[in-house]
DNA sequence: CTGGGGAGGGGGCCC
DNA sequence: GGGGCCCCCTCCCCA
């Protein structure tokens, strides 16, 4: 019998067919495994068994490339790998997104599901997980529209996007969202290169895995903190955006006072509430990850480590990762009061405030000269104070300095330290309450010079 | 264009 | 766990 195959790719699009044959594929790989159907790794993870393909695991996680490509000659009859970073369950997730393409995350499992595809180095699992938490957390303006229907209180399926080998994608669901692969494409690179090296097939060692301290944290996680977060958003203000507004940026505007920029302002507070108790509901959900150091050199002792889930960075305590985590999450906790800046860390604050609104540096701004408390007068611009020594005064000349020890825009610029909501009534932080708030209150570029008198700056 | 300094941010670690 | 200190780095401004 003869059959002919004249043209056949006129009535058969070949992508159709290739998605085809590509999800088809992933469903008899997942029934297999399912099945224990040809499962030539076991997972053992945190006491719970899990079978699967050696082949699959490599094609989809960076970490088992390496740990497949480490046997005899890479090619060993019995492959098992055991894991106590993350739970069964997560891994569980895991597995059925490299079976099925599709990955469930809710707002329990998002960060230990992103912590495990760091730790197994699945970047495109990272990449859902991260917008998964970015819509979640509603901090960027830029993707409101194509994530507005994500949120921390439902769970959501991501399916796998262009490359993906997943023709379902498009039929998950209400809840389903593919994330824009134009905002994630560049990073997904700048990503690979941070968590693999210059190479994904590269061995990770553990130095590899400790964050380069002299790479931008954004090159680590892959996004950009600027569109991460919304410029326009004080309790997320950015450093960049801070800096980029120049001198002039930290004045509080005149029109404050006004009704309509007071509702605007407790607008403002309540959403700055809603994102801090967002970001605490984050922390909340984090994961202890321990031993991360310790299984990527066996040969040491395992070290207790909590890993960032963003990026590669590990600390020791839990306190130091929630701190770290702020770099991430855009959380400014703590305002000054004089400037409207935020920062955060309290430490951060008070240093800003003791350098740009006390003038405590005794260094003459303009000689650099050192001044004491007596011989330095301490100038006022805006809310800004810096000392300057008689010399460099007289030589400015008092006609072109207001001088005006009395003048109330010179007087100490209310600070209330702390986190939002706790400013008062703290007796520790009471060294930099002033009762006297409208000293924020911007004058603009006049410049005062009042005679030095720190007896009410001391610290505490 | 370049170097220096200021300001801010982040990590490690001690109390 | 929080607060705080020290150190280092980056960015920006200015001379």
């Amino acid at each position: 019998m003869l059959f002919s195959c004249r043209q056949p790719q006129r009535w058969f699009n070949t992508a159709d067919i290739t998605v085809a044959h590509q999800s088809n594929l992933l469903k008899q790989l997942n029934q297999q495994r399912r099945q224990e159907l040809f499962c030539d790794c076991s997972v053992l993870v945190e006491g719970q068994l899990f079978r699967a393909h050696r082949n699959v695991l490599f094609a989809s996680s960076g970490y088992f490339r390496m740990l497949l490509s480490q046997g005899p000659d890479g090619l060993s009859d019995s492959v098992n790998a055991t894991f106590d970073a993350f739970s069964p369950e997560t891994f569980t997730v895991i597995l059925d997104f490299i079976y099925s393409g599709q990955l469930d995350l809710s707002s329990h499992n998002v960060i230990e599901v992103m912590s495990a595809a760091s730790y197994l180095q699945m970047n495109n699992v990272i990449t859902y997980c991260k917008n998964f938490i970015k819509s979640s957390l509603d901090i960027s303006v830029k993707d409101e529209d194509s994530e507005r229907c994500l949120s921390l209180s439902e769970t959501c399926s991501f399916t796998s996007g262009a490359g993906e080998e997943s023709s379902e994608q498009q039929h998950q669901g209400p809840c389903s969202v593919s994330p824009p692969p134009a905002l994630w494409t560049r990073d997904n690179s700048r990503s690979q290169s941070s968590f693999m090296g210059k190479d994904t097939d590269q061995e990770v060692s553990a130095s590899a895995m400790k964050t380069n301290p002299s790479s931008p944290v954004n090159e680590l996680i892959g996004a950009d903190p600027d569109d991460l977060h919304d410029p326009q958003d004080p309790l997320y203000t950015l450093p960049g955006s801070e800096r980029r507004r120049g001198k002039g940026g930290n004045k509080r505007k005149a029109s404050n006072s006004t009704r309509a920029n007071q509702q605007e302002d407790l607008d403002i507070q309540e959403a700055r509430t809603q994102k801090a108790e967002k970001a605490e509901e984050l922390y909340a959900t984090l994961p202890q990850i321990v031993g991360v150091i310790g299984h990527f050199n066996k040969d040491s002792n395992p070290s207790m480590r909590f890993k960032c889930p963003f990026c590669t960075h590990t600390v020791k305590r839990k306190a130091d990762l929630k701190r770290h985590l702020r770099c991430h999450t855009g959380e400014r906790p703590y305002p000054c009061q004089a400037c409207n800046k935020r920062f955060t860390r309290l430490e951060h604050l008070r240093s800003h405030f003791e350098t740009i609104h006390q003038a405590r540096k005794l260094v003459c701004r303009k000689c650099k000269c050192q001044v004491t408390e007596e011989t330095g007068h301490v100038v006022c611009e805006g809310t800004r104070r810096y000392r300057m020594c008689t010399a460099c005064i007289q030589e400015v000349g008092c006609d072109n300095i207001p001088m005006d020890s009395l003048d109330e825009s010179c007087e100490e610029p209310a600070l209330l330290l702390g986190v939002d909501g706790e400013e008062e009534g703290d007796a520790k932080r009471s060294w930099m309450v002033n009762d006297d708030d409208d000293l924020a209150e911007d004058s603009g570029t006049d410049l005062i010079i009042q005679q030095v008198d720190d007896s009410d700056e001391e610290l505490q």
